[in-house]
DNA sequence: GCGAAACGTACATATATGTGAATTTATCTG
DNA sequence: CAGATAAATTCACATATATGTACGTTTCGC
């Protein structure tokens, strides 16, 4: 089930995010077509804890910097090593493409960190974007550092649903795609899940994390490059991964 | 009405930004005292929005990198100067006492940039925390800065509560300590709403934005220095403030 | 300076939602 | 490795909650 007044919490912030400007109760209201008195009760609530402000008099309401005292608070724990933001950085200026670390979340993988591409056609990936861990080539890479019995108490909870021609859609074909992964050497996908999308990731594992870089980007564009584009990732983590730790 | 559901989501976040580490349900469920089912279907909400995920195996939720992008995209806009966090970082320093700047919100006072006092007794200020306006220094120095028509308009809204022996709890009250203020070139408070606590403060117009600063600290350490420390809020305002512009 | 439109606020009520109990799934212990 | 223990899910129902309606307040056009 679905907590929808936490959703709208979110979606609250998102729209400021956006619209980078005070917004008065009616002009959220309106945007999302909620009721006055609710649009009301949330933003009074946001206000009462100190979240939401009036910057001005009658300017609308505006998010405080608490928002960023908090992200900061939680982002300062084990933050990624710096080079792992400089390899996607370098990716995706000599691919021209979009490059991030994804990590696992149960039956999904989550986009943790995203540099992206500067073409006009890009695959729009955003930090926070989830998608199925086992049809996706960045998820597969993660799978890839599972063990097979994690594997398969992972699959059980696995909806197994054709999201495009390629998807795999079964636990066989699933790891099929995993063998072929590792006699390749890298992790692929074309449209597994997004139409037109495709891309390659290789497992990134970061002490005792488990994540997985990924370039993805429109199949027309990156699809015959892929095996490149999956030897230049693995050169520049070998680059810029220090030798020292393990 | 408070929404209960949008401030467990800031709860959550309090949470974590506190723990600074993943949290199983279980753990967050007994921590707030909330039954399992309803922490469950909250954290779900969450996860499925893409602001929490699982960074390992069976170890528990935490907060996705996506808070600190929003957080940025949010405060980015009209962010403070940064001579203004130096003012207060200076104020702080020489005083040993907590600097702040406030802004308006309604009948409340907001602070938007805190730096803490080192001492181990201090005024314990987040930025988020609400204050009424009329019930202390840096609220009045923000009330300074409206014409006596938006001035009557708030009163109409503040609810007159004796907080400490010298809140002012009536317009008039109010009305005097602004004269007073004006006389004395500063505003101050002597526990008006905080036991113990008394502050200096001085309005900071910058740009159409109506903000103030504030020293605050306890009474038995500040208190007889308020006059020195108002002193040196605005010899240092005179000093970091650039010239040029209005 | 007046009237009208827009905005913000309060409250009672029907209903969407949170919850307790039951079920399933995973982990620990001897 | 099995049995016990703890955690994570599911679901039907009572109730806390979102909302329609109405009212007061502010702004804007003329």
């Amino acid at each position: 089930m679905i907590v929808r007044q936490a959703a709208n919490v979110l979606e609250i912030m998102e729209y400021f995010a956006q619209a980078k400007k005070p917004a008065t109760l009616a002009e959220i209201a309106d945007h999302f077509g909620w009721p006055r008195s609710s649009t009301f009760n949330l933003l009074a609530t946001l206000s009462e804890k100190g979240y939401l402000y009036e910057p001005r008099r009658r300017g609308g309401y505006y998010p405080t910097p608490r928002w960023l005292t908090l992200a900061r608070m939680v982002s300062e724990v084990e933050p990624l090593p710096p080079w792992v933001h400089a390899l996607i950085s370098e990716l995706s200026a000599e691919t021209g493409e979009t490059a991030s670390i994804v990590a696992p979340s149960g039956v999904m993988a989550v986009f943790i960190d995203v540099v992206e591409s500067q073409a006009p056609i890009r695959y729009f990936a955003t930090i926070g974007h989830r998608i199925p861990i086992h049809a996706s080539a960045s998820g597969r890479a993660l799978l890839l550092q599972y063990s097979k019995e994690e594997r398969d108490q992972l699959y059980r909870k696995i909806e197994f649903r054709p999201y495009g021609a390629s998807t795999p859609i079964s636990i066989e074909a699933v790891e099929a795609e995993l063998r072929n992964s590792i006699a390749r050497g890298y992790c692929q996908s074309f449209g597994d899940y997004s139409r037109d999308l495709a891309g390659a990731a290789i497992p990134l594992p970061i002490g005792d994390r488990r994540l997985s870089v990924v370039v993805a980007g429109p199949e027309f564009r990156i699809g015959p490059k892929v095996p490149d584009v999956a030897a230049l990732i693995a050169r520049t983590i070998d680059r810029l991964r220090p030798k020292t730790a393990a």
